[in-house]
DNA sequence: CTGTGTGAATTGCTTCACAGCT
DNA sequence: AGCTGTGAAGCAATTCACACAG
């Protein structure tokens, strides 16, 4: 019987997994680092932190244990310290540069939406095939035409892509986003994206999340009075790869103005 | 009020859990069902299904399983009633109502979002505070004031509700849904909100998806990827608008205006 | 023989509970 | 004491692989 020597060598500085789940609400932990900060805070609890996620503390730190040793026992977690941290790994610290594909009803809203200049993701290139909005400003970035994307993308070094095309065009437009180099995308159209393996999607896509909500008043009609089965008041994220959707969390919508 | 007992008849169908994850994915079977039916398909089989939605054969089967056997051992599934089955499922043969609070930047986009009414879902009502916006009609529907939403909600029967105001008036609006007898929230404003346990919100959070996209760029980075290298990219893009993959009807998005 | 339906194995995520630092 | 960091237990979801229906 050869027990095998069981020798761990090397492996110095391994890679640190860091589930998916946790990437998640890594995102949703820093926005709210950011309140406390504004708040004077100088330390939280993992008790405070997860409390004000919607998550149990054990959860938290355990996402945060993957990014690392940032806090004080006995004391908590230093604000600004973990927040440095969290960027860090999001890649906050690179700077992003952010793509739209599509201008129209939903492209848009996107290109105005706050919470991408205001957390760092400034939209920095957009296009669409209608000559009406090809070559208008929006926020002071001017639309250009869909044929221009890949070029356009490799000059600016775009790293992320937001589609918000009609179904129909959307494959059409990734592939050119793709061959411009960007390497992730975020899919608001309601078709699967074929992407070579090194690229990632996120797909956003909202009637399927309506349906979703539409499942779990049915359900409570069926299941009629109180079933208990009630989660607290967090939302789901799940999901992952291929064809999966998700949602997050974060981000200061629109003003209704 | 009091719904009578609707004595559940001995309740023969011993109703499976369904996974939350799958009840996600039944809607893009849904929709891709949608489009094999467009094509003329009368059958599809669980590999042609899976591959169209990006998933593997098993996890659909799977998936399907959770709702009965509406298969055919050697054939497949018929659409026509696979489609039918997955509709009662996901409580789209219950009429669904669906207001929306916030008619912002993104809060407009989310009320001519084609893909809400085709495919079930008309917003019925619209609420905002600002009062440039209250009263307007958007796609024949009047803006009423958010303070009107409990009674409106109530008064139309609204299941679902739609958050899209800023962060700091969310957990406000959030309350007066559920006052107003609303059962599912879909929340777009960047904060958790408090719901009783027999009230399910979403979240979608378009800046927490950014920074998860980020986060696989940054990771690419440390991996030190060999860059290029397109592996198994599919489809061509050519000069032109080339979507026309075997996308039927269904799948009008946003229209570039 | 084809392709569904499903127990069993596997993988991944969450929760528990406690050792150990401050 | 108080609170983090983490092995280990507990769940949930995914994948495997094959019996069986048409």
């Amino acid at each position: 019987m050869t027990t095998p020597p069981e020798t761990p060598p090397a492996a110095p500085v391994a890679k640190r997994p860091v589930p998916e789940a946790t990437v998640t609400r890594l995102a949703v932990y820093l926005r709210l680092l950011g309140e406390f900060a504004e708040n004077g805070a100088e330390t939280v609890s993992s008790e405070e932190l997860a409390t004000a996620s919607g998550v149990n503390s054990a959860k938290l730190r355990k996402d945060l244990s993957y990014l690392g040793s940032y806090g004080t026992r006995g004391v908590g977690y230093d604000v600004a310290s973990l927040q440095h941290q969290l960027e860090r790994v999001l890649g906050l610290d690179h700077h992003q540069s952010v793509a739209l594909v599509g201008v129209g009803n939903l492209g848009h809203a996107l290109a105005g939406y706050a919470g991408f200049a205001g957390r760092g993701f400034p939209v920095s290139a957009m296009f669409d095939v209608d000559p009406d909005l090809v070559g208008i400003r929006i926020n002071g970035i001017e639309v250009g035409h869909v044929r221009d994307i890949e070029a356009v993308c490799r000059d600016r070094g775009v790293t992320i892509g937001m589609v918000a095309t009609p179904g129909p065009a959307a494959q059409g437009v990734c592939d050119l986003l793709v061959r411009g180099g960007v390497q992730s995308i975020l899919n608001f159209a309601p078709v699967v994206l074929q992407v070579p393996a090194d690229v990632e999607v996120r797909k956003v896509d909202l009637a399927v999340e309506l349906q979703v909500l539409a499942f779990h008043v049915a359900r409570r009609h069926v299941a009629g009075g109180s079933d208990g089965a009630g989660a607290t008041a967090s939302a789901r994220a799940g999901g992952t790869n291929d064809g999966d959707m998700n949602v997050g969390t974060n981000g200061s919508v629109v003003s209704p103005r």
